[in-house]
DNA sequence: GTAAGATTTGACCATTTGATCAGATTCATT
DNA sequence: AATGAATCTGATCAAATGGTCAAATCTTAC
């Protein structure tokens, strides 16, 4: 077992070290994101309690010490992969703004969460770990950053339905519908494709899904 | 550690017996479904890999050996919750009969879940971890069993589209849909208490958050 | 009451895991 | 080439973990 582990990690370093970019920066930077990379991988697939360091310095092609150079504890690796998604995930809801065309604001926003649900299925996961936990790292910026943007969106929301611009709904409801169906075929993906053989991937799923969200979404007048 | 531990199952077992039906049935079944409980709980909360035996034991009031006793290993036991999860699980499906009124058994359907989801969300984290891992374990359930009743009900949707009694839509992603947002609320719970305050337990709220996915499913016209 | 079986326990074991550390190797700069 | 800093490794540790076992305790049927 452990012969395995050293013979994987040998068998990248000894393979041609051009495949990666590796001269192109120092050697600690391209270890760091390929680091991330893999705890994603492993934290998105068995939670931070069942994630073990050896998994994703095997993963990441590192020791499991040369790893804990880089991120001291198990801890500091699992925040530093929450905050690097975290970003990407705040954004596309910032998009939708006053001056924005209400449905098409909407249909960016629904397309833009899908696209990222297929892209980043293993950031979604963690993050849906994560909150699953009782969200013991990001309770404070669910209640602080990501409440207040919300809050925003859904008084801009619900003034576009007063106006007629949007068909009524609860606002806060909507959104969750928004986010819980997207996220749902990364989340989800195994059920998915086993009841339907189709992933996300194929681009007219993609599509049928956007379609079904968007109708849901906008109401019965095609866009 | 070891001494809280004793201190807790020794509390427990100290406090009056009366609270539980401890002599109507024999220790041992009685044991068997408090296992089941703390194990939903646990494994719920860190996956199967993260969850830890005597956090199980000392939930469901019992010693380590002593839980082992009932379920020989981890992965017995993890089984075996999944099982007793399953049914549940799968029943509401079920109902949605030709005979059934297309509004009216949709109505029912997305009431029920989202009710499954206010008061089992523990079970509904399962799932969702046990599917986010791959489904390892109920991989070939929703191949076979969930992927035959799927085709079934989208079979019976499709017919009701055509007769104009349903707005079209593609039925698999509109089960997709129902799915995700009724799971939502008990998955993302702590998300969404985060945003709005609120719980399904807030009976307003739970009302609201059906009539969103009601209206998104059903149509404009109100039923 | 007592024997047989069911249940429970403390002690224990082998393995795994997160983390440490001293020393080796590599790298950049002069 | 030499130096100092950055990077990397093997060996190792203490704690935790899944699981075992023999013995103790409790139940039940006679």
């Amino acid at each position: 077992m452990a012969a395995r582990t050293t013979t994987k990690r040998k068998a990248r370093k000894a393979a041609t070290p051009d495949t990666e970019t590796r001269a192109k920066t120092r050697g600690g930077e391209a270890n760091v994101e390929r680091i991330l990379d893999a705890a994603l991988s492993v934290f998105a697939m068995d939670g931070f309690a069942g994630a073990r360091i050896d998994a994703i310095a095997d993963l990441a092609g590192l020791s499991k010490p040369n790893l804990l150079y880089y991120f001291r504890t198990k801890q500091d690796l699992y925040l530093a992969v929450l905050k690097r998604t975290l970003d990407m995930w705040l954004v596309p809801l910032a998009r939708i703004e006053p001056q924005s065309d209400p449905r098409t604001a909407l249909t960016d926003y629904i397309t833009t969460k899908l696209e990222y649900a297929r892209d980043h299925p293993k950031a979604s996961r963690l993050f849906a770990i994560e909150v699953m936990r009782g969200a013991p790292v990001l309770g404070k910026v669910l209640q602080d950053d990501l409440k207040q943007q919300v809050d925003g969106k859904v008084t801009l929301l619900r003034r576009w339905m007063t106006q007629g611009k949007l068909p009524r709904r609860d606002p806060h409801h909507l959104i969750f519908m928004i986010w819980a169906t997207t996220q749902h075929y990364a989340d989800f993906s195994t059920q998915v494709e086993a009841i339907t053989g189709r992933t996300l991937q194929h681009p007219a799923f993609f599509t049928a899904a956007r379609q079904s969200i968007l109708d849901a979404v906008l109401g019965p007048e095609q866009d």
